[in-house]
DNA sequence: GCTTGACCTTGCCGCAGCGTCAGGGTTTCT
DNA sequence: AGAAACCCTGACGCTGCGGCAAGGTCAAGC
């Protein structure tokens, strides 16, 4: 047989043949005068094998201990091995399909978030957010929420939602108050009344993992993305926000 | 931020940071005074996004689509797709999943087939056949078989294999006269005999998709298989199965 | 005898999504 | 001052082949 013959043989491609020889899977056969390869039964045999290995999923270089291995030992462990990773696999697949077929329904059914697929606690907030008038704070704040759903673990998910749910509810007071700031200075007078208003409506529990006050000091658990966020502010807006987070702080101290 | 505190943020490693970056999915940020990248909450959002996407299994340029795609029209279309991919995949692994857990069975069970895995109806046949004394011909026949396993497909196997069960009674009675003629001449007084008893024991409709006997010429889906098997025999056993082959052949025509 | 088409040969690039050096520089802590 | 922990660019590696280039060979048809 020639190489195109077995290939076709065994249902495989000559290439894939080739391939085999040159990683050592399957011995080069003896060559005609014309330099073709000349295959016999045993190597037909051999591919076979190869193939139905391969087609189980085993790498090739699986396939070679396999192979090579004298019979059985090997075998049986390597496709215990082989058994728990595909479990892995169609676990995997399988939450996937799950969360996808979920946002696909989402997405028919109402309108999908513009900033992709979100958690279903964040979407339902956001939901409750919606149909404020256009803000540049408010888009800065789902962005925001947006990336707290992927920083945060989902452990925690839940309760921080819960704890913004309350404050949404102030958001139509809140915002236009921020959205004045935009082009203020940090000492603007207006920043004293937006932070008093702002922690107001701010729960208690929230300071906990907030940043302290000053840019880059200790006291969250990644200071980067707390700096990030400031910086991504007006000065007043921040310094606003930055006032608001110490009043919490201390009515929580004091009240404690 | 810095780059390796964006990708703890968002759950990726720096490289695949610069690798999005590389690829055009994420723009690069500003740069610091030392070169170093800097990045704000806008890519820390886009970073989310993007991992997002690429966990739910879509490829970085599918992502590159979706991003591009002003909101929503292509995402749906996108997500569809990947939803069959998905599903195929699972059932692919499924399929794997169930032969292997068929084969680990057997494996720890009885012994597993020299051969490797094969399909349960070869594998019922040779376990008929494993009880015969030791014999070149009955090992060269096993591979055959193996082979035949793969080559023939699924539907057609177990029409196959039944033609040969029957076959299989009479093993002990062919195989040593095969064996005999291993280091016999073709024109062997011994290879009629041989002849007469193997085509008796061969049901008539073997014949069908046989070699009619010189070698190379057509009669057989595959011939070059065919003459790779009888080159793979000694002479007078090669003329053996021809001739037995020519008896079932014309037994058949007769008895039509 | 010549062409055509279907084979075969070797060799090398490409793929997805990064991991992992190598060979530098910077900042920061001690 | 030295070490640790970052950052930079650039390049190769991995899996299992697919595909192409640039030939050589063989059987059949004109």
């Amino acid at each position: 047989m020639r190489i195109g013959e077995i290939a076709a043989l065994v249902g495989v491609t000559p290439r894939a043949v080739r391939h085999y020889h040159q990683s050592g899977l399957l011995p080069e056969p003896a060559r005609r005068a014309n330099g073709y390869r000349e295959y016999g039964v045993r190597d037909a045999v051999l591919l076979a094998r190869i193939r139905r290995l391969t087609e189980l999923g085993l790498g090739l270089d699986e396939v070679r201990g396999v192979l090579a291995d004298d019979e059985g030992r090997g075998l049986v462990e390597v496709l215990e091995e082989l058994a728990e990773d595909l479990a892995r696999q169609e676990a995997e697949i399988r939450t996937r399909r799950e969360r996808l077929s979920a946002l696909l329904d989402e997405a028919r059914a109402g309108r999908l978030p513009a900033d992709g697929p979100l958690s279903p606690e964040l979407t339902s907030l956001l939901a409750g957010l919606g149909e404020l008038p256009e803000s540049p704070m408010a888009a800065k704040d789902r962005q925001i929420l947006a990336l707290m759903d992927v920083v945060v673990p989902e452990e925690e998910r839940a309760r921080l939602m819960g704890l913004m749910e309350g404050a949404a509810e102030h958001a139509h007071e809140v915002y236009p108050l921020l959205d004045a700031l935009s082009g203020a200075a940090a000492d603007d007078p207006r920043v004293a009344e937006a932070a008093r208003v702002l922690a107001d409506c701010l729960p208690d529990e929230l300071g906990v993992n907030m940043p302290t006050g000053a840019p880059g000091e200790a006291g969250s658990s990644d200071t980067s993305l707390a700096d990030a966020l400031f910086a991504d502010l007006a000065p007043a807006q921040s310094a606003a926000i930055h006032l608001a987070m110490r009043l919490v702080r201390e009515r929580r101290e004091g009240g404690r």
